[in-house]
DNA sequence: GCCGATATATAGATTTGCTATATATAGATT
DNA sequence: AATCTATATATAGCAAATCTATATATCGGC
């Protein structure tokens, strides 16, 4: 029986995707977690114990800022987009739209031929 | 300035991309390495020490079938599908696909929503 | 008061792919 | 003949990424 999610097929894209929910706003760990599964209809989600130690390397390579709120109640670690930050989402997404394009040439036969590529500029 | 492979955005889709350069024809490892890296200009590539220890292990699940040839000089071990070699490797396509499609939906606003979607049945 | 959801964090295990190394043969060059 | 490069398979050890399990603490509802 086919898993509902993507198996590990999220591999190695998963820095991709935590910047893409940071692009249009600053989120905190627990909102960036929730808003991922919920934008791909639970297809691709993160775990807490993957996410944490992620979003502090991914500060510590200066791809993220942070600053604790603690006025609204909860204690919440909000974190944004530096600008190389921005620059390393725009860089990624463009580099996995080429991996997918390739991809789909790959796959195309077993698809019968019908997989188009990603692309389109 | 950007790598010409893929970085690690292939993790997670070797079994799928080993299965696929094995869906026509019955390959041998170093064969499987070669046109792999051809068919994708490059941009895709397995390493020997990881090919080959995968070839055992899709061996194993019972995937993909071997038998040594020694008739043509150099000793080569063909391998080809299975007929669960086959039924795998449709599957795993099919969930990539969902999987990219889910990507570009998700990486839309990055190329200001022009990522369309892989589909296209 | 208690329990489930929210919120962050770390430790340890597992998987996956890499580099480095080992062996051996075929064909080309010196 | 010796040597070098490409072919061909294989294993050991390393590194990175992600998971599971666990820990802590607060908030809101029952």
């Amino acid at each position: 029986m086919a898993d509902k999610t993507c198996g590990d097929m999220i591999r190695g894209n998963l820095d991709l995707l935590v910047l893409s929910t940071l692009a249009s706003e600053p989120k905190y760990g627990y909102l960036i977690q929730q808003s991922l599964a919920s934008a791909t209809g639970g297809l691709m989600s993160v775990q807490a114990g993957t996410l944490y130690p992620m979003l502090h390397r991914l500060e510590a390579e200066r791809l993220i800022r942070s600053r604790w709120d603690e006025t609204t109640g909860r204690k919440r670690k909000w974190y944004e987009l530096t600008p190389a930050g921005h620059k390393r989402l725009h860089q990624q997404a463009h580099q996995w739209r080429e991996y997918a394009d390739c991809m789909c040439r790959m796959l195309g036969p077993v698809f019968g031929g019908s997989c188009s590529p990603v692309g389109g500029v």
